[in-house]
DNA sequence: CTGTTAGCGCCTTCAA
DNA sequence: TTGAAGGCGCTAACAG
C-alpha cells in the first residue's frame, strides 16, 4: 500500500500531456500528435510543443499510452536460467535487437520450474507483451501452448507448436559439429567420445544425431561406450567424463554437447593428472565467453547468441507487424578452434622430446 | 504499426472486467475487488466471480490498472553489463527477491555508454518504475541525478547522493579482504601483490584501502611496485601479471580486485609456465560462479550477490511502502578458500618431493 | 456489502 | 491542420 492513502486522492499528476498543451497553447491532440510524429503537425506548433516538453521535462506516461493505443510495445524473453552463461549474451543480445527495432522488453526465467513458468507466462499476458520468444532450447515447452492459445506471436527454438503465429528458429547444428569431428579426425583421432545433453531435449538429440553422423562420414567407429548422456551441468560433466575414463578403451578426443560440460571435463581431467590437449582433447558447444578464459582455451562450436537473439527479435517483429511473415529462421554453428584439441597421445612419439615441448596452438577457423 | 488499422476499431477486448462481470451477474467493482482481495466481499460472490473468470480464462490488464490505482508495481535494475559474470547472478537473486514481495522488475543495462544510460533511465521513468535499485558499482552514478530529481526511492552501492529517497547498500569489503590476507600470512606470504580495479570506482578505491590496511595490520610491508590498477577485465588482469612479473623483486602471492582479473593473471600465469598455487598463489573477489570452475578452482572473497539483491529489493520497499526508510544496508564478505592458494615457493624445501607433489586442498573457510 | 460513477493519461475518431 | 470529446480497462470514492 501507497504511504499515505491520502496523497492519492488529488492524483492528477502536475505534469501530464495537458501541462504541456497549456504551456505550449495548443490541445492535448495537437500534443499527442507532435509526440507521435504524425507528419500533418504545422512545425512551429510542433516546436512551440517540444519546447514546452524540454522546459517542463515531460515524460510521456507509457502505460496510460498502451491503454489508449492498444498497444504495449513490449516483447518478452522466457529463459530457463539467467545464470546458465549461455544466456546473458542471448539476453544482451535480444535487448539490443529490441530498442533497435523500438520495442522493450520484459525478461523471465523460469529456473525448470514449471510453477514458476505458469506465473511468468501471466506475468507476460498481464502486461500484454505483443510477441514472446521462448529460448528455452526445449525444456518444458508443452506448457508454453497456453500461450499459444492466446494467438499472441511467439518464438521457439528447432521445434515448436504448428500454428501460424509460432516461428521457429532451426539451428544447423550439424555443421559445426561435422567441423568439430572433422578436425579430430585431421588429427588423427579415431576414439571419439561424445556427451550429450539430456536426451528429453530436441536439441540435445539433434546434436547427438549430428555428432553420428559427421562421425559415420569420416569412417570413424562410434563405439556405444563413448556415447554417454550428460545433464548440460558443470557435475554432470565430471559424471560423464568418470564414466569415459572407466571405458575398457578410453577415447581420445571427447566433444560434448555444451560448454558447461566440457569445463567438468576439463576439471575431472585435471583431477586424474591427464593433461588436456596432450592426452586428451576436448570439444565443447555454444562458445560461451568463458570457453576462451578456460585454461586451456577452450575448442568449442559456437553458435552465436547474437545471431539467436537477432533472428528472434526478426522473427517478433514480422509477426507483429508484417503480413506474411516466413515460419522457419536459420542460425548456423561454425567450429572455433583454441587449445584443447590436438594430436592424440602417441602420434608424436617419433618426434624428439624438446618438439614436443611446446605444442602450438593450431590456426582457427574462426577467431576466437 | 498494427496488422491492419482497421482492426484497431472495435477494440474492446472480449475479455474485460465487464465480461466477467455479466458472466457472474455482478458489478465490475465486484469483480474488481474479488481480483484485489478486499476482504469485504461476499464469499459467494466472490466464488461466483472466481468461477467466472476461470470459465473465461480472464486476465486483467495490468496497464490499465496502474493507470487507475497509479502504482506500476514494478521496480529497476540497472546494471553496467549483462556479460560481467558477476551480474546474472545478481539479476536472478534481484528477479526472486521482487517477485517474491510482489514487485515486478525492469532489467537494463547500461553497457557503459552514457547515452544508453540516457535512455534507460528515460525508460524507466516512462514506465513509471516505482524504485529503481542502481548495482553499477560506481559506473556513471553521477548521471543517475535525474532520476533523482523525480524523487522516485533508489538504491546505490557504496555510496549515492544524499538525498532522503536513496539509500545505499554499504558493503563490508574490509572483512573478507582482511580474512584473504590473513590466510595468505598464515601460510607465509610476505611479497602479496594486489591488482586494483579502476581507481575512479568508489568500490575498486574501497578494496584497495582494505587491502593496505590488513596488509599494515598483518605487518607485512606493502611494496608500492607491487600494487598495480587493472580495469576488472579479463584482458587487464593479463596485463597487470605481466607488470607484476616484471618487477624488481616478484611477490608470491597476488589478491585481485575481482574474479575476471584473477582469470587473466592465471591465464598470464599458464603462459609463462608458472605453477598456480605452487608458484603463485591467487585470490580473487566476487566469488562467481566461474571461480569453483576454474583450473584450479580460485580462491576468492564472496561478496554474495543474493545478499546484494535481496538488501535492494528490501531497501526500495522499504522506501515505497514504509514510513522511516533505513537509509543504509550493510551487506557482508568472506572469504572462501579453494586451490589456487598454497605456501609460497621455497617454504617446503626441506620437504621430500613426494610430499610436494601432491598438495592436498585447503580446508574451506566456507564452502564452494 | 454492493453498485454507480467519475476519473487515471493518453490516443483517435469526428467536425470544424 | 487543429480541437473537442469519447473511449481504453481498471480503481476508488460515494451512495445505497
Amino acid at each position: 500500500m501507497p504511504k499515505s492513502a491520502q496523497e492519492n486522492k488529488k492524483r492528477r499528476s502536475l505534469l501530464d500531456i495537458r501541462a504541456v498543451a497549456a504551456r505550449a497553447k495548443v490541445s492535448i491532440a495537437t500534443v499527442s500528435r507532435t509526440i507521435n510524429r504524425v507528419p500533418t503537425v504545422n512545425a512551429k506548433m510542433a516546436k512551440r510543443v517540444w519546447d514546452a516538453i524540454n522546459e517542463l521535462g515531460y515524460i510521456p506516461d507509457i502505460q496510460a499510452r498502451a491503454l489508449g493505443s492498444g498497444r504495449s510495445g513490449m516483447i518478452g524473453l522466457v529463459v530457463s536460467e539467467i545464470t546458465n552463461p549461455f544466456f546473458p549474451e542471448l539476453i544482451q543480445g535480444f535487448e539490443d535487437a529490441a530498442i533497435e527495432n523500438g520495442y522493450e522488453i520484459l525478461i523471465s526465467s523460469t529456473n525448470y520450474d514449471p510453477k514458476r513458468m505458469e506465473l511468468c507466462i501471466r506475468r507476460l499476458l498481464q502486461r500484454k507483451a505483443e510477441g514472446v520468444a521462448i529460448l528455452t532450447f526445449g525444456i518444458e515447452q508443452p506448457l508454453f501452448e497456453k500461450l499459444a492459445d492466446r494467438n499472441i506471436p511467439l518464438v521457439f527454438v528447432d521445434a515448436g507448436p504448428d500454428r501460424p503465429d509460432v516461428s521457429v528458429l532451426k539451428i544447423d547444428y550439424a555443421h559445426g559439429i561435422r567441423q568439430g569431428v572433422q578436425h579430430l579426425a585431421a588429427l588423427g583421432h579415431r576414439k571419439i567420445g561424445f556427451i550429450s545433453g539430456p536426451l528429453t531435449l530436441h536439441s540435445a538429440q539433434s546434436r547427438l544425431a549430428a555428432f553420428l553422423n559427421a562421425v559415420d562420414e569420416c569412417g570413424i567407429h562410434a563405439e556405444p561406450e563413448w556415447q554417454v548422456e550428460g545433464d548440460h551441468t558443470f557435475e554432470g560433466g565430471i559424471r560423464c567424463m568418470e564414466r569415459l575414463l572407466d571405458a575398457s578403451m578410453r577415447p581420445t578426443a571427447v566433444m560434448c554437447s555444451n560448454d558447461v560440460t566440457a569445463l567438468g571435463v576439463l576439471h575431472k581431467a585435471y583431477r586424474v593428472g591427464l593433461r588436456v590437449p596432450d592426452d586428451l582433447s576436448v570439444i565443447g558447444f555454444d562458445n560461451i565467453q568463458m570457453a576462451k578464459v578456460m585454461i586451456p582455451p577452450l575448442t568449442s562450436i559456437r553458435m552465436s547468441p547474437i545471431d539467436i537473439a537477432n533472428a528472434a527479435v526478426k522473427a517478433l517483429k514480422e509477426h507483429i507487424e508484417a503480413d506474411h511473415p516466413r515460419r522457419e529462421y536459420k542460425v548456423d554453428t561454425c567450429l572455433v578452434v583454441r587449445e584443447s584439441t590436438a594430436f592424440p597421445p602417441g602420434a608424436m612419439d617419433d618426434l624428439k622430446p624438446s618438439q614436443r615441448s611446446d605444442p602450438k596452438p593450431l590456426p582457427s577457423i574462426a577467431k576466437g
